[in-house]
DNA sequence: ATTGTTAGTTCATAAAATGGACTCAAGTGT
DNA sequence: ACACTTGAGTCCATTTTATGAACTAACAAT
Protein backbone atom coordinates (compact mmCIF):
# COMPACT_ATOMS: atom_id res chain seq x y z
CA UNK A 1 0.00 0.00 0.00
CA UNK A 2 0.96 3.71 -0.77
CA UNK A 3 1.58 5.97 2.37
CA UNK A 4 -1.40 8.28 1.44
CA UNK A 5 -3.92 5.56 0.86
CA UNK A 6 -3.74 4.83 4.48
CA UNK A 7 -6.69 7.57 4.84
CA UNK A 8 -8.75 4.22 3.91
CA UNK A 9 -8.42 2.77 7.11
CA UNK A 10 -10.59 3.22 10.00
CA UNK A 11 -8.09 4.29 12.32
CA UNK A 12 -8.32 8.27 13.84
CA UNK A 13 -4.62 7.75 14.20
CA UNK A 14 -4.03 6.27 10.42
CA UNK A 15 -5.94 9.05 9.46
CA UNK A 16 -4.36 11.95 11.85
CA UNK A 17 -0.98 10.29 10.27
CA UNK A 18 -1.69 11.18 6.47
CA UNK A 19 -1.44 14.86 7.60
CA UNK A 20 1.26 14.61 10.47
CA UNK A 21 3.41 11.57 10.08
CA UNK A 22 6.22 12.99 7.40
CA UNK A 23 9.66 14.03 8.47
CA UNK A 24 9.60 17.87 9.28
CA UNK A 25 5.97 18.08 9.74
CA UNK A 26 5.65 17.93 13.29
CA UNK A 27 8.83 20.42 13.98
CA UNK A 28 7.27 22.50 11.41
CA UNK A 29 3.69 22.87 13.49
CA UNK A 30 5.80 22.90 17.06
CA UNK A 31 7.64 26.21 15.36
CA UNK A 32 4.30 27.26 14.36
CA UNK A 33 2.73 27.13 18.02
CA UNK A 34 6.09 29.03 19.23
CA UNK A 35 4.89 32.05 16.45
CA UNK A 36 6.54 31.08 13.62
CA UNK A 37 4.85 32.46 10.80
CA UNK A 38 7.50 33.14 7.50
CA UNK A 39 8.79 30.85 5.24
CA UNK A 40 12.35 32.07 5.52
CA UNK A 41 12.10 31.92 9.43
CA UNK A 42 10.71 28.22 9.25
CA UNK A 43 13.69 27.66 6.47
CA UNK A 44 16.29 29.04 8.65
CA UNK A 45 15.48 27.74 12.32
CA UNK A 46 14.49 24.18 10.60
CA UNK A 47 17.35 24.06 7.99
CA UNK A 48 15.24 21.63 5.95
CA UNK A 49 15.33 22.56 1.88
CA UNK A 50 12.82 24.82 0.49
CA UNK A 51 11.49 22.35 -1.64
CA UNK A 52 10.52 20.54 0.78
CA UNK A 53 9.12 23.14 3.11
CA UNK A 54 6.88 24.48 0.28
CA UNK A 55 5.28 20.88 0.13
CA UNK A 56 4.93 20.45 3.73
CA UNK A 57 3.52 23.73 3.98
CA UNK A 58 0.75 22.66 0.81
CA UNK A 59 0.11 19.73 2.30
CA UNK A 60 -0.89 21.20 5.96
CA UNK A 61 -2.77 24.37 4.39
CA UNK A 62 -4.28 21.60 1.87
CA UNK A 63 -5.50 19.97 5.00
CA UNK A 64 -6.64 23.02 6.77
CA UNK A 65 -4.25 22.87 9.32
CA UNK A 66 -2.52 26.14 8.38
CA UNK A 67 -4.34 29.46 6.55
CA UNK A 68 -1.80 31.00 4.07
CA UNK A 69 -3.06 34.71 4.32
CA UNK A 70 -0.90 37.79 2.71
CA UNK A 71 0.46 40.05 5.63
CA UNK A 72 1.06 42.84 2.72
CA UNK A 73 0.23 43.52 -0.82
CA UNK A 74 3.33 45.28 -2.59
CA UNK A 75 4.87 43.19 -3.07
CA UNK A 76 2.76 40.37 -2.13
CA UNK A 77 3.83 38.51 1.05
CA UNK A 78 1.92 35.52 2.63
CA UNK A 79 2.50 34.29 6.43
CA UNK A 80 1.07 30.59 7.92
CA UNK A 81 -1.20 30.68 10.88
CA UNK A 82 -2.99 27.78 12.80
CA UNK A 83 -5.92 27.37 12.14
CA UNK A 84 -8.70 26.70 14.61
CA UNK A 85 -8.12 22.67 13.92
CA UNK A 86 -4.66 23.56 13.46
CA UNK A 87 -4.68 24.60 16.94
CA UNK A 88 -6.77 21.37 18.25
CA UNK A 89 -3.35 19.69 17.72
CA UNK A 90 -1.74 21.09 20.93
CA UNK A 91 -1.86 18.12 23.06
CA UNK A 92 -0.02 15.91 20.27
CA UNK A 93 2.84 18.49 20.47
CA UNK A 94 2.46 19.09 23.82
CA UNK A 95 3.00 15.17 24.87
CA UNK A 96 5.31 14.74 22.60
CA UNK A 97 7.49 17.70 23.60
CA UNK A 98 7.27 16.01 27.48
CA UNK A 99 8.25 12.92 26.00
CA UNK A 100 11.04 14.30 24.51
CA UNK A 101 12.25 15.96 27.79
CA UNK A 102 11.63 12.87 29.89
CA UNK A 103 14.06 11.24 27.17
CA UNK A 104 16.34 13.30 25.56
CA UNK A 105 17.01 16.58 27.68
CA UNK A 106 20.97 17.40 29.00
CA UNK A 107 21.32 17.56 32.73
CA UNK A 108 20.39 20.86 32.66
CA UNK A 109 16.51 20.21 32.11
CA UNK A 110 14.25 21.16 29.14
CA UNK A 111 15.40 23.39 26.79
CA UNK A 112 11.84 25.36 26.96
CA UNK A 113 9.77 25.34 29.72
CA UNK A 114 5.91 25.92 29.49
CA UNK A 115 4.11 28.08 32.33
CA UNK A 116 0.61 27.83 32.95
CA UNK A 117 -0.22 31.36 33.09
CA UNK A 118 -3.21 30.42 35.23
CA UNK A 119 -1.17 28.87 38.00
CA UNK A 120 2.01 30.51 37.81
CA UNK A 121 3.80 27.01 37.28
CA UNK A 122 6.01 25.90 35.02
CA UNK A 123 4.64 22.33 33.92
CA UNK A 124 4.24 19.21 31.75
CA UNK A 125 0.39 18.88 31.07
CA UNK A 126 -0.90 15.41 31.86
CA UNK A 127 -3.50 13.38 30.13
CA UNK A 128 -6.74 13.10 32.52
CA UNK A 129 -10.01 11.25 32.01
CA UNK A 130 -12.65 14.04 31.56
CA UNK A 131 -15.26 12.65 33.62
CA UNK A 132 -13.73 11.47 36.18
CA UNK A 133 -10.27 13.69 36.27
CA UNK A 134 -7.99 10.73 36.87
CA UNK A 135 -4.62 10.58 35.28
CA UNK A 136 -4.92 7.85 32.29
CA UNK A 137 -2.19 5.92 30.70
CA UNK A 138 -1.99 3.23 29.03
CA UNK A 139 -3.73 0.48 31.69
CA UNK A 140 -6.49 2.56 32.62
CA UNK A 141 -7.79 2.11 29.49
CA UNK A 142 -9.64 -0.22 27.16
CA UNK A 143 -10.35 -0.69 23.42
CA UNK A 144 -12.99 -1.17 21.75
CA UNK A 145 -14.64 -1.35 18.35
CA UNK A 146 -17.79 0.87 18.06
CA UNK A 147 -20.67 -1.30 18.64
CA UNK A 148 -22.17 -2.55 14.83
CA UNK A 149 -24.79 -0.37 13.41
CA UNK A 150 -26.55 -1.17 9.78
CA UNK A 151 -25.85 2.35 8.48
CA UNK A 152 -22.42 2.76 8.77
CA UNK A 153 -19.19 0.59 7.61
CA UNK A 154 -18.21 -2.76 10.14
CA UNK A 155 -15.14 -1.76 12.02
CA UNK A 156 -12.28 -3.63 10.40
CA UNK A 157 -9.60 -2.64 12.77
CA UNK A 158 -8.20 -3.81 15.93
CA UNK A 159 -7.36 -7.00 17.38
CA UNK A 160 -10.10 -7.34 19.53
CA UNK A 161 -13.79 -7.24 19.13
CA UNK B 1 20.17 19.36 6.59
CA UNK B 2 19.79 16.29 6.54
CA UNK B 3 16.89 14.89 8.62
CA UNK B 4 18.35 13.01 11.08
CA UNK B 5 20.78 15.76 12.32
CA UNK B 6 17.65 17.47 13.47
CA UNK B 7 19.03 15.58 16.65
CA UNK B 8 21.21 18.59 17.45
CA UNK B 9 18.94 20.91 17.75
CA UNK B 10 18.27 22.04 21.36
CA UNK B 11 14.31 21.21 21.15
CA UNK B 12 12.12 18.20 22.09
CA UNK B 13 9.97 17.92 19.61
CA UNK B 14 12.98 18.09 17.15
CA UNK B 15 14.30 14.96 19.08
CA UNK B 16 11.51 12.99 19.45
CA UNK B 17 10.51 13.75 15.58
CA UNK B 18 13.72 11.29 14.85
CA UNK B 19 11.83 8.72 16.36
CA UNK B 20 8.37 9.31 15.51
CA UNK B 21 8.50 11.74 12.48
CA UNK B 22 8.51 9.49 9.60
CA UNK B 23 5.72 7.87 7.66
CA UNK B 24 4.41 4.52 9.41
CA UNK B 25 5.78 5.05 12.72
CA UNK B 26 2.70 6.55 14.64
CA UNK B 27 0.53 3.58 13.01
CA UNK B 28 2.65 1.31 13.74
CA UNK B 29 2.91 2.38 17.66
CA UNK B 30 -0.67 2.75 17.54
CA UNK B 31 -0.89 -0.80 16.74
CA UNK B 32 1.59 -1.56 19.25
CA UNK B 33 -1.12 -0.13 21.68
CA UNK B 34 -3.45 -2.01 20.75
CA UNK B 35 -1.71 -5.12 21.36
CA UNK B 36 -0.06 -6.55 17.81
CA UNK B 37 3.40 -8.01 18.54
CA UNK B 38 4.59 -9.96 15.38
CA UNK B 39 5.88 -8.96 12.05
CA UNK B 40 3.15 -10.72 10.09
CA UNK B 41 0.41 -9.30 11.77
CA UNK B 42 1.81 -6.16 11.59
CA UNK B 43 2.78 -6.06 7.94
CA UNK B 44 -1.19 -8.09 7.03
CA UNK B 45 -3.17 -5.10 9.17
CA UNK B 46 -1.03 -1.93 7.61
CA UNK B 47 -0.14 -2.99 4.40
CA UNK B 48 3.09 -1.71 4.37
CA UNK B 49 6.12 -3.53 2.64
CA UNK B 50 8.12 -5.84 5.09
CA UNK B 51 10.83 -3.88 3.52
CA UNK B 52 10.10 -0.75 5.10
CA UNK B 53 8.17 -2.45 8.59
CA UNK B 54 11.87 -4.01 8.79
CA UNK B 55 13.56 -0.32 8.97
CA UNK B 56 10.68 1.07 10.89
CA UNK B 57 10.93 -1.89 13.79
CA UNK B 58 14.77 -1.83 13.66
CA UNK B 59 15.08 1.81 14.73
CA UNK B 60 11.96 1.78 17.45
CA UNK B 61 14.32 -0.81 18.97
CA UNK B 62 17.39 1.16 17.81
CA UNK B 63 16.12 3.83 20.21
CA UNK B 64 14.44 1.98 23.03
CA UNK B 65 10.69 2.04 22.35
CA UNK B 66 10.16 -1.11 21.36
CA UNK B 67 12.29 -4.67 22.53
CA UNK B 68 12.30 -7.54 19.84
CA UNK B 69 11.78 -11.06 22.03
CA UNK B 70 11.75 -14.42 21.28
CA UNK B 71 8.47 -16.31 22.11
CA UNK B 72 9.80 -19.39 21.14
CA UNK B 73 13.27 -21.18 19.83
CA UNK B 74 12.47 -23.98 17.19
CA UNK B 75 12.33 -22.42 14.97
CA UNK B 76 13.25 -18.87 16.47
CA UNK B 77 10.36 -16.51 16.31
CA UNK B 78 10.56 -12.82 17.78
CA UNK B 79 7.84 -10.24 18.44
CA UNK B 80 7.98 -7.01 19.58
CA UNK B 81 6.87 -5.38 22.54
CA UNK B 82 6.81 -1.58 24.07
CA UNK B 83 9.42 -1.29 26.73
CA UNK B 84 8.51 1.63 29.50
CA UNK B 85 9.87 4.29 26.98
CA UNK B 86 7.48 3.39 24.27
CA UNK B 87 4.68 2.83 26.89
CA UNK B 88 5.49 6.85 27.76
CA UNK B 89 4.27 7.63 24.57
CA UNK B 90 0.63 6.56 25.10
CA UNK B 91 -0.20 10.28 25.97
CA UNK B 92 1.04 11.33 22.01
CA UNK B 93 -1.21 8.53 20.45
CA UNK B 94 -3.72 9.04 22.71
CA UNK B 95 -3.99 12.65 21.84
CA UNK B 96 -3.44 12.02 18.15
CA UNK B 97 -6.23 9.54 18.37
CA UNK B 98 -8.62 12.13 19.92
CA UNK B 99 -8.03 14.51 16.86
CA UNK B 100 -8.32 12.52 14.04
CA UNK B 101 -11.65 11.11 16.00
CA UNK B 102 -12.90 14.79 15.82
CA UNK B 103 -11.92 15.47 12.60
CA UNK B 104 -11.73 12.11 10.57
CA UNK B 105 -14.55 10.25 11.96
CA UNK B 106 -17.63 9.57 10.04
CA UNK B 107 -21.45 10.40 11.37
CA UNK B 108 -20.89 6.94 13.35
CA UNK B 109 -18.53 8.66 15.22
CA UNK B 110 -15.01 7.06 16.20
CA UNK B 111 -14.33 3.89 15.10
CA UNK B 112 -12.57 2.68 18.18
CA UNK B 113 -13.96 3.67 21.78
CA UNK B 114 -11.72 4.25 25.01
CA UNK B 115 -13.33 3.13 28.06
CA UNK B 116 -11.57 4.55 31.20
CA UNK B 117 -11.82 1.32 33.34
CA UNK B 118 -12.03 2.92 36.87
CA UNK B 119 -15.48 5.45 36.11
CA UNK B 120 -16.69 3.21 33.31
CA UNK B 121 -17.07 6.03 30.68
CA UNK B 122 -16.26 5.92 27.40
CA UNK B 123 -13.82 9.21 26.82
CA UNK B 124 -11.55 11.18 25.20
CA UNK B 125 -8.50 12.60 27.49
CA UNK B 126 -8.01 15.53 27.89
CA UNK B 127 -4.41 17.37 29.05
CA UNK B 128 -4.23 19.50 32.20
CA UNK B 129 -2.38 21.14 34.49
CA UNK B 130 -0.96 18.43 37.14
CA UNK B 131 -0.62 22.01 39.43
CA UNK B 132 -3.85 22.71 39.52
CA UNK B 133 -6.05 20.62 37.18
CA UNK B 134 -7.53 22.81 34.66
CA UNK B 135 -8.11 22.17 31.47
CA UNK B 136 -4.63 23.67 28.89
CA UNK B 137 -5.07 24.30 25.53
CA UNK B 138 -2.49 27.12 23.46
CA UNK B 139 -3.54 29.59 25.02
CA UNK B 140 -3.06 28.71 28.74
CA UNK B 141 0.51 28.56 28.45
CA UNK B 142 3.59 31.06 27.40
CA UNK B 143 6.78 28.87 26.57
CA UNK B 144 10.16 30.16 27.48
CA UNK B 145 13.74 29.46 27.28
CA UNK B 146 15.35 27.91 30.48
CA UNK B 147 17.33 30.75 32.45
CA UNK B 148 20.82 30.96 31.17
CA UNK B 149 23.56 28.61 33.08
CA UNK B 150 27.15 28.58 32.87
CA UNK B 151 27.41 25.13 32.41
CA UNK B 152 25.24 24.34 30.31
CA UNK B 153 24.48 25.24 26.88
CA UNK B 154 22.74 28.65 26.21
CA UNK B 155 19.11 27.52 24.24
CA UNK B 156 19.03 29.05 20.89
CA UNK B 157 15.52 27.82 20.41
CA UNK B 158 12.65 29.99 19.55
CA UNK B 159 11.42 33.30 18.49
CA UNK B 160 11.43 34.55 21.96
CA UNK B 161 12.98 35.16 24.91
C1' DA C 1 22.13 51.29 -10.74
C1' DT C 2 23.10 48.07 -7.49
C1' DT C 3 21.98 45.56 -3.47
C1' DG C 4 18.61 43.47 -0.30
C1' DT C 5 14.30 41.08 1.17
C1' DT C 6 10.68 37.49 0.90
C1' DA C 7 8.39 33.64 -0.89
C1' DG C 8 8.83 30.82 -3.47
C1' DT C 9 10.35 27.56 -8.27
C1' DT C 10 13.55 24.70 -11.11
C1' DC C 11 16.53 21.03 -11.82
C1' DA C 12 20.09 17.52 -11.15
C1' DT C 13 21.50 14.20 -7.71
C1' DA C 14 20.92 11.33 -3.60
C1' DA C 15 18.16 8.76 -0.48
C1' DA C 16 13.84 6.17 0.67
C1' DA C 17 9.82 3.50 -0.29
C1' DT C 18 7.47 -0.08 -2.89
C1' DG C 19 6.31 -4.80 -4.51
C1' DG C 20 7.36 -9.17 -5.55
C1' DA C 21 10.15 -12.99 -5.26
C1' DC C 22 13.17 -15.49 -2.40
C1' DT C 23 15.42 -17.63 2.02
C1' DC C 24 15.83 -20.31 6.22
C1' DA C 25 14.40 -23.25 9.85
C1' DA C 26 11.19 -25.70 11.40
C1' DG C 27 6.35 -28.06 11.61
C1' DT C 28 2.26 -30.37 9.39
C1' DG C 29 -0.40 -33.31 6.22
C1' DT C 30 -0.66 -37.35 3.03
C1' DA D 1 9.42 -39.39 2.08
C1' DC D 2 7.75 -35.36 -0.01
C1' DA D 3 5.23 -31.39 -0.66
C1' DC D 4 2.98 -27.49 1.80
C1' DT D 5 2.75 -24.02 5.39
C1' DT D 6 4.28 -20.55 8.87
C1' DG D 7 6.99 -16.61 10.55
C1' DA D 8 10.43 -13.37 10.18
C1' DG D 9 12.72 -11.58 7.61
C1' DT D 10 16.30 -10.36 2.99
C1' DC D 11 17.24 -9.05 -1.99
C1' DC D 12 16.61 -6.37 -5.89
C1' DA D 13 14.70 -3.53 -9.62
C1' DT D 14 11.60 0.36 -10.05
C1' DT D 15 9.27 4.42 -8.44
C1' DT D 16 8.77 8.20 -5.33
C1' DT D 17 10.73 11.75 -2.21
C1' DA D 18 14.23 14.65 -0.39
C1' DT D 19 18.22 17.52 -0.81
C1' DG D 20 21.00 21.54 -2.23
C1' DA D 21 22.18 25.06 -4.99
C1' DA D 22 20.95 28.33 -8.04
C1' DC D 23 17.38 31.18 -9.99
C1' DT D 24 13.01 34.34 -10.28
C1' DA D 25 9.52 38.02 -9.39
C1' DA D 26 8.22 42.17 -7.15
C1' DC D 27 9.27 45.59 -4.89
C1' DA D 28 12.34 48.77 -1.23
C1' DA D 29 16.51 51.05 0.19
C1' DT D 30 21.07 53.25 -0.66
Amino acid sequence: MQWDELSTQQCSVARSSIVLGDRWTLVILSDCFLGVRRFDDLQARLQLSRTTLTQRLKKLEAHGVLERRAYQSKPARYEYRLTDKGRDLYPVISTLLNWGDKYYSDAAGPPILRQHTSCGHDIQPILTCPDCAEPIDTRSVRARKRPANVDYPKVNRGPFR
